[in-house]
RNA sequence: GCGAGCGUGGCGAAACCGGUAGACGCAGCGGACUUAAAAUCCGUUCGCCGCAAGGCGGUGCGGGUUCAAGUCCCGCCGCUCGCACCA
């Protein structure tokens, strides 16, 4: 008698099961006495809408973690929550009428149950919302911590501005230079910005990198490049003439047109071939100019309105002005050089100011050829003659041998930074330095739907915090949304800015901007750990308990940001006292970046994007359904809602049931690898379920207990047993290292065995019995309700979610014979089955006197044999 | 331009420290069951030569190290990702 297995019964019967009996909450420390934590964690999601498969990944490999540990004993924490401020939904309340907070917690009830479905063991009493104000509140309390701890700044910062939308745009807004949402030309503007000081942390962010070796090494190397260190040199060139217009330098005060100009450098090795200075377009140096030459006027204005997209930039040419100011060689007053403004020059980064060595810099080469500036080599590459070495068009920038440079002749170029940097220091004329890349985060946003800043504006006072007390600063709900005036909602709230200044009683305005959403995902993860405290954002005790995170999967276009905003976010937050138990200011000990799910893309011949469930394959054409016409497959791509290559996780999970989209978003392909979602794919793992479930059905006795001795059994009984404890091994390994698709793998192996013993002997049934436990334990977290079916058919009480994971009898998984390849010189001729260890001089002759073997032996000397012990033999002749 | 990664059957892939290349899945082919189909089950499937036993070739291309290379080294080609005038 067999049914076939019936997920729409089964997969809620479980899920109810597992919620009735409270098994996914994480215990409280002292109720875990004895056990080890871990704390597993996936990137919580934006609350877009809907889920479909291809989200689905993410959470299947982080609950197979968790899953697993709690199997193997541990204290396990699986929370899960809602980023969920953000711009999409002041766009859906602009076109739809609806108030963000409605659409954001709509969407979250749909995305709840849609998980739900999923069968997730996440503890769901944890559950959070950045959007909470039981949540902000405390992000409010640390930004006011922060600040008083000089790690939170307000700085007049370049931004990029839309015009027509009157807010600012983060860089990936930019599209071309345009406004992503109104298509206007995005504007350079100064703001007033509240800033994080990341920097405050560069050396450390980067060194502990090193510490983090169970990260990927691509996102410790992006990284590192983002946080951009370089070692260098500080120069101040005295000004030796200047136009006349420019006033003289009053004493003591920095900054002014007339003062030394300051230079960054990685090469004052190459001092001695310096032509020109150049300055960055908006250096105050080259803005005091442009006030009085309109030629300086024209140049800056047209380097501002280039583009900004990286395209531009690639394309320019090299462009520059000379601004008729003539400066002093640090090492020798009586050498003058010119000063230019120069397009390539960035006032972002280093001082804004360069000094041009052409032979040994490409882009100083262009410019000083375009100029007909000089230059003379000063670094001689290895093997070349410094009486013919010639630079004409190609820069040397690797290392060399220093000459035509004085004192610094004959050094290398190492040496010669060096010597350089100490004659710069005895001369006042400059110092060693540090670079970072990593600039501090503007966290200012012009949005409503976002964390509001807890601070006010007072004409008399200046900008005052809002007194502990007066937290949560909550968002005003009666806000209107109009397309015809865009900008900030907060700015035009009637009421909502208006307030006493907490310090002196007067009329003062809050702040409107908001925070950067990024600063929700910054320490969310930490208020996991305690999530309902009312009067900090987490219990330290608690907070220590858990971090950091045991194992943090995500996509990995969060490598930077996301990843780095959390690590500053932990330090600052342990730093301002709210965390003592992560020294080391590491939130995620371990991180690993999933592959995404990715389809075809299909198009109709009108050119509309088609949703694959409105397609089919007729003929082994594909054609839209309604119309049978045919249709345009393009590229396999990301899941994504716009191009419509998505199939959603309800209808499948009623189509196919949760356990067919776990496993089949974890076979096949590894893990970190994209995945291609396909209808065959689903039907091998729409077969394996209904295998798995066949033979747990068809076996028809209860399976022995673990540890239970087995009867006296026939060959093939016995290398079934041989398998099933193999497959433990293999499995236990592969999750341990994130081989899922190699766990798969050996779920079918293990099953392709039990199908294979046939007897029913009772050592047959032992060892059939046995196998279809071990499959029930190995495949539980890939298919966890699969698996309590089975579990229950084969006659356990309990949940096998919370049964001991499996344990290999060594004796049965070890192999006592191997089978040992015979090569003569290198090509495989036979094999031999040995006993496992065997001498190698009983190996060696049987190698030798293998039937298959000798052909190859005839008329040749044997020179060498290699016994490789339970691997090869390999026989050199010739 | 700089940096990183990848390249294996018709397809997704596996291969631990250099030791039988292609596990496992899909698709294909042949067969069983069936009036038929679906489902299921069994067999088979890298290419070439051969009736077969077997042989030869084969992990993007070209070299090298080694008894032995998908794996290590050098040089190309292609694809993907990150950064991008960073001084």
């Amino acid at each position: 008698m067999s049914s076939r297995y019936n997920h729409r019964e089964v997969e809620p019967k479980w899920r109810e099961r597992w919620a009735a009996s409270a098994i996914d909450r994480a215990l409280a420390p002292s109720a875990a006495e004895g056990k080890k934590k871990a704390y597993v964690l996936e990137m919580f999601p934006y609350p877009s809408g809907r889920i479909h498969v291809g989200h689905s990944r993410n959470y299947t490999m982080g609950d197979v973690i968790a899953r697993f540990r709690r199997s193997n004993g541990y204290n396990v924490l699986h929370p899960m929550g809602w980023d969920a401020f953000g711009l999409p939904a002041e766009n859906a309340a602009m076109e739809r009428g609806i108030h963000p907070k409605g659409w954001t917690y709509d969407n979250i009830a749909a995305m709840r149950e849609q998980l739900k479905l999923l069968g997730l063991a996440i503890d769901w009493s944890r559950e959070l919302a950045t959007c909470d104000a039981t949540y902000y509140k405390h992000q409010q309390a640390m930004f006011l911590a922060f600040w008083k701890n000089d790690l939170v700044y307000r700085k007049k910062q370049k931004v990029n501005w839309d015009p027509v939308d009157n807010t600012v745009l983060a860089n990936e807004q930019v599209v071309d230079g345009k406004g992503w949402r109104s298509g206007a030309t995005v504007e350079t503007r100064e703001l007033e910005q509240w800033v994080f000081r990341v920097t405050a942390y560069a050396d450390d962010l980067l060194d502990a990198l090193t510490k983090l070796d169970k990260w990927p090494d691509k996102v410790r190397l992006m990284q590192s490049n983002w946080i951009g260190k370089s070692q260098g040199a500080k120069i101040w060139w005295d000004i030796a003439s200047a136009p006349n217009f420019l006033p003289p330098s009053p004493a003591g005060e920095p900054n002014h047109a007339r003062d030394p100009i300051e230079v960054y450098t990685t090469r004052p090795d190459t001092l001695f071939g310096a032509s020109f200075l150049a300055l960055a377009p908006d250096h105050p140096l080259t803005k005091a100019i442009a006030e009085q030459r309109p030629d300086v006027a024209a140049f800056v204005a047209e380097c501002a309105a280039l583009g900004t997209s990286e395209a531009d930039i690639e394309k320019a040419e090299k462009k520059g002005v000379d601004l008729g100011v003539r400066v002093k060689h640090p090492f020798d007053p009586s050498w003058e050089l010119p000063v230019w403004a120069a397009n390539f020059v960035l006032s972002s980064y280093g001082t804004g100011a360069i000094f041009g060595s052409p032979a040994g810099d490409q882009r100083d080469l262009d410019f000083a050829n375009k100029y007909k500036l000089p230059f003379k080599p000063v670094v001689l590459p290895p093997g070349e003659d410094a009486a013919t070495y010639t630079v004409t068009k190609d820069a040397y920038t690797d290392d060399g041998v220093i000459y035509n440079s004085r004192f610094l002749d004959g050094l290398s170029t190492r040496d010669a930074i060096t010597r350089a940097i100490e004659e710069l220091v005895k001369l006042e004329k400059g110092e060693a330095t540090t670079q970072y890349r990593l600039r501090d985060w503007g966290v200012s946003r012009q949005r409503y739907w976002g964390c509001p800043i807890p601070a006010i504006h007072c004409a008399k006072c200046g900008v005052v915090p809002v007194p502990a007390k007066d937290l949560p600063v909550t968002l005003p709900e009666d806000i209107t949304f109009d397309k015809d005036k865009p900008g900030n909602p907060l700015d035009r709230h009637p009421t909502w800015k208006h307030v006493k200044c907490p310090s002196c009683g007067g009329e003062a305005q809050r702040e409107t901007d908001t925070l950067d959403t990024f600063v929700d995902s910054s320490w969310y993860f930490a208020r996991f750990t305690d999530p309902t405290n009312p009067d900090a954002p987490f219990d330290k005790k608690l907070a220590s308990y858990w971090l950091p995170v045991d194992q943090y999967v995500g996509g990995i276009e969060h490598a930077v940001l996301h990843l780095l905003y959390s690590r500053f976010f932990t330090r600052a937050m342990r730093d301002c006292g709210f965390l003592d138990g992560v020294t080391d200011g590491e939130p995620f000990a371990s991180l690993f970046t999933q592959g995404m799910v990715v389809h075809e893309t299909y198009k109709s011949a009108s050119g509309t994007w088609l949703l694959p469930e409105d397609t089919d394959l007729r003929d082994g054409k594909r054609v839209e359904i309604k119309t049978g016409a045919a249709v345009d497959v393009g590229a396999i791509e990301k899941m994504s809602k716009s191009k419509k290559n998505v199939v959603d996780l309800d209808a499948f999970i009623q189509d196919f049931g949760a356990d067919v989209a776990r496993w089949f978003v974890l076979s096949d392909s590894p893990p970190e690898r994209d995945v291609e979602w396909t209808a065959s794919g689903v039907k091998g793992a729409w077969n394996f379920v209904q295998r798995v479930w066949t033979l747990t059905e068809a076996h028809g006795h209860p399976a022995p207990k673990p540890g239970e001795s087995a009867p006296a059994m026939e060959p093939d009984a016995h290398a079934l047993r041989q398998l099933a404890h193999r497959a433990i091994q293999s499995v236990t390994d592969d999750i341990e290292n994130f081989r899922f698709n190699v766990a798969v793998a050996r779920g079918y192996e293990l099953v392709n065995a039990i199908a294979k013993l046939k007897g029913q002997t009772a050592g047959s049934v032992f060892a059939r019995g046995e196998a279809l436990r071990i499959l029930s334990q190995l495949i539980s977290p890939f298919m966890p309700h699969l698996a309590e079916e089975c579990w229950e058919k084969l006659g356990f009480t309990g949940f096998v979610a919370t049964a001991a994971w499996p344990v290999a009898d060594p004796e049965l998984a070890a192999r006592n014979t191997v089978t040992l390849p015979i090569q003569v010189n290198g090509k495989k001729r036979a094999e031999i089955d040995a006993p496992k260890g065997a001498a190698e001089a009983d190996v060696r002759e049987l190698a030798l006197q293998h039937e298959a073997v000798k052909p190859f032996l005839e008329g040749v000397t044997i020179r060498k044999v290699i016994v490789v012990t339970d691997r090869i033999v390999n026989i050199v002749a010739n």
